[in-house]
DNA sequence: ATCGTGACTGGGA
DNA sequence: ATCCCAGCCACGA
């Protein structure tokens, strides 16, 4: 559907003309995640004020590789290494990590429940779609 | 300039 | 349970 392509852009082009850029200042976060640490797209991008832009936090960090930014220690909402096809070898972000003391499960995952790093800003629980018949 | 899509996520059907 | 959709931002074609 191209109306909502067409939304998107409109929203993105407002959105830059008053704001400074998103994809700074989600490195800036990612740069405060503490060594053995990781945190989620999601909570990055809720930090930021758009929690609905994980997306675009994950490709931020695409440009991030081979630089000051630990992207390793970014990772999706299950612990999943989603951005591992990025760091060249399929397990280079798993051994960096590793290399920090991060366990995993069985499954591969992290484990979140000891590694995970949450930001200062208060999690919001107030809901965000729209109602809906 | 427009259009598509992505290292995401949660809610709806 | 699975599949689909919508919403955010940036960048390449």
């Amino acid at each position: 559907m191209k109306k909502r392509k067409q939304v998107e852009q409109i929203a993105s082009v407002e959105r830059q003309h008053k704001k400074k850029s998103f994809h700074d200042k989600a490195l800036e976060l990612v740069r405060r995640v503490p060594f053995g640490k990781v945190t989620t797209y999601g909570a990055i991008a809720e930090a930021l004020g758009a929690k609905l832009s994980a997306r675009m936090v994950g490709y931020a960090l695409h440009s991030a590789v081979n630089t000051d930014v630990p992207a390793h220690r970014v990772v999706n909402r299950f612990g999943a290494l989603t951005g591992a096809i990025h760091f060249g070898h399929p397990d280079r972000m798993r051994q960096l990590l590793q290399a920090e003391g991060v366990s995993f499960l069985a499954d591969g995952t992290v484990d979140m429940e000891k590694h995970f790093y949450a930001f200062r800003k208060a999690p919001q629980t107030a809901k965000r779609r729209k109602p809906l018949t």
